[in-house]
DNA sequence: AGACTCACG
DNA sequence: ACGTACGTGAGTCTC
């Protein structure tokens, strides 16, 4: 049973900023009204620092500060040194969340140094979800409180403002004192399995720096996209009525069922040797792609399908997330998601927003940065491949990196020993598309398929490929070979991955983990440059310009919002501390780009 | 809730 | 001979 004391008067919150004052570190956890940092209220604050011990704020209580009654941030006002005390470490579990509760409320919390979270995550980061409850259940063998004892489920579900304030305390108390627990064994963990180094040096080092850019958040002109929004679905009813009578009637386009039972029932198109799924035959875009000579119909769908995928994921959804208060849109940066290391964006995504069509770029204007400002776009080129050419010590390829060659096209003229001025754009497209592909273990399939050629033509050039680049080949061998041997992968910096279906007895199934053993050793990589690329900008980037802000990342690209007259500046620092942070045996290049949004940049030259 | 589709790196 | 592209999040339909 967890001692729990309720701190409810300006005498004991006293006494408790003491006792935190003489701590080298604390769990802390914050208890507010709903899910969202930036829409809810603060009710109160549980610390515990001692096995078996843990207080509880209780914020709706008569805790006064005699400055200012009125004002109901004053009341943790006493915390704030404490907790801004880079020197006094901070615990929890999730604490993104905590430091942004925190910031709403005045405080810029700092010393974060242990969060459970992400502890496990980095422990096993195929569970996907890390919750307290659970892992309390897991390492410690007990069972916590879950809050639905607190509110109830389903229809007679309270909120948590109405849960009374002792239940609550315990409640929120039992959960410190178990983090706190659960931090010392977690921290073993990370010691014995070499992963203190990457939780120490890049996790919790980059925890504050996303919760800054989520807190900053990115500005949209919702305008302008509503104004397409309508635009496009003008398109789109007329699209529709071409479809329509091609069909000889009216049917839901959106619906796959009824598509392919137009498409192959009734207009009878061959359908011989397209995918099938669950449900029938498949009707997604590469499928129909293969069938656009069979009838006029298709290229409409497959223009209806861009249009309105379009039209519903951003051009519709992106103005309804911007934050009233802020006029901007503020993202999640999931930092213990993915099974490779990296980070994923959710509520909206901002990592999959449209490049490639011309509407896409349209989307991309309204990303418009601010007056006075521009945005500024950085991103690694090539880094997988530079980055697998490097882990495989393969030369060619590095040698080709190093003399700055246009990479696909070496490699074309390398594979084909023709000279690169002779090289096609067919064969450059293809040496483009397994050079993407090796980092995943492409097949002669898929490279013929995406690559517009034959299998045999394919096949031909993978078998060449591997010829020429004699390192590449042996590392994926070395790479599937660790992954047997140790059941899972590391990256450069050692991060893992766990592999346990590479022990599978079916073919498959054990093929596809070795795919993933390579792939997250390269891509794992990757996303451990980046994170301690954003952690050394967000540092300096202050010192070299203050009203600068870093608002995105997108896997191997960071976007910042500029004073138009420090991009010069700002450019050269982004990109030297890019391409400075690792050393790599194939150079590390990094391409900046500005301009008055993110669909409309220009080059800048260095 | 699951399937399908498709946007990104 | 076979069946293979890795990692994500979200909108929509269907049950």
């Amino acid at each position: 049973m967890v001692k729990c004391e309720i701190i409810d008067s300006q005498k004991k919150l006293e006494d408790l900023v003491k006792k935190l004052a003489k701590q080298r570190a604390f769990v802390f956890n914050t208890e507010t009204t709903g899910l969202d940092p930036f829409t809810i209220k603060l009710l109160g604050i549980s610390f515990c620092f001692k096995e078996g011990e843990a207080y509880y704020i209780d914020l709706k209580s008569q805790i006064r500060n005699p400055k200012s009654e009125t004002n109901p941030k004053s009341k943790i006002q006493n915390l704030k040194s404490i907790l801004e005390n880079p020197k006094i470490e901070k615990y929890g579990h999730d604490l993104k969340y905590d430091f942004e509760v925190l910031h709403e409320n005045g405080i810029n919390l700092a010393g974060v140094t242990f969060d459970t979270m992400i502890a496990a995550y980095l422990l096993n980061p195929g569970a996907r979800v890390y919750d307290l409850d659970r892992m309390v259940e897991v390492k410690l063998g007990e069972k916590i409180t879950p809050l639905s004892a607190l509110i109830g489920e389903g229809r007679k579900k309270i909120s948590l403002a109405e849960v009374p304030a002792e239940k609550f305390a315990k409640y929120s108390a039992e959960r410190a004192e178990a983090t706190w627990r659960l931090a010392q064994i977690l921290k073993l963990e990370l010691e014995e399995t070499n992963l203190i180094k990457v939780f120490k040096e890049i996790e919790m080092p980059l925890l504050p720096v996303l919760a800054k850019m989520e807190i900053d958040g990115v500005k949209i002109d919702a305008n302008l996209l509503k104004k397409y929004s309508a635009g496009v679905e003008k398109d789109l009813a007329k699209i529709s009525k071409k479809i329509f009578k091609l069909a000889k009637t009216r049917f839901n386009l959106d619906s796959p069922i009824q598509l392919r039972q137009i498409l192959f029932e009734k207009l009878k198109i061959k359908s011989d040797g397209l995918r099938r799924g669950k449900t029938g035959i498949s009707t997604e875009a590469g499928e129909l792609f293969k069938l656009r000579t069979a009838h006029p119909i298709i290229d409409l769908i497959l223009e209806y399908r861009e249009l309105s995928k379009l039209k519903s994921t951003y051009l519709d959804a992106l103005p309804k997330m911007v934050d009233p208060k802020t006029g901007r849109i503020h993202t999640s940066f999931n930092q213990a998601i993915t099974a490779t290391g990296r980070l994923s964006s959710s509520k909206p995504n901002l990592q999959n927003i449209p490049t490639r069509s011309d509407l896409g770029q349209m989307v991309r204007k309204a990303f418009a940065a601010p007056a006075g400002f521009k945005i500024l776009a950085a991103d690694y080129a090539h880094i997988e491949l530079r980055i697998i050419a490097s882990l495989a010590n393969d030369k060619k390829m590095i040698a080709a990196f190093q003399a700055g060659k246009d990479i696909h096209r070496e490699t074309a003229s390398q594979v084909w020993g023709v000279p690169p001025g002779e090289v096609t754009p067919e064969l450059r497209r293809a040496a483009k598309t397994i050079n993407f592909g090796v980092t995943y273990g492409m097949g002669a399939k898929g490279l013929a398929e995406s690559a517009g050629i034959s299998f045999k033509e394919a096949k031909k050039f993978i078998a060449r490929y591997f010829s020429v680049y004699k390192g590449i080949k042996n590392f994926i061998e070395e790479t599937r070979q660790t992954a047997q041997d140790l059941g899972y992968v590391e990256t450069l910096f050692g991060r893992r991955r766990y592999l346990p279906e590479i022990y599978s007895e079916i073919p498959a199934v054990r093929a596809e983990a070795e795919r993933m053993a390579v792939n997250m050793s390269v891509q794992g990589t990757a996303a451990d440059i980046m994170k301690i690329a954003m952690i050394a900008v967000a540092a300096g980037l202050p010192k070299i310009s203050p009203r600068s802000k870093m608002i995105l990342q997108v896997h191997d690209e960071l976007v910042f919002e500029v004073p138009e007259d420090e991009i010069k500046k700002v450019a050269k620092f982004v990109k030297e501390t890019m391409e400075r942070v690792v050393k790599l045996k194939a150079p590390i290049l990094v391409e900046v780009e500005a301009g008055n949004s993110w669909g409309e940049m220009v080059k800048i030259q260095n």
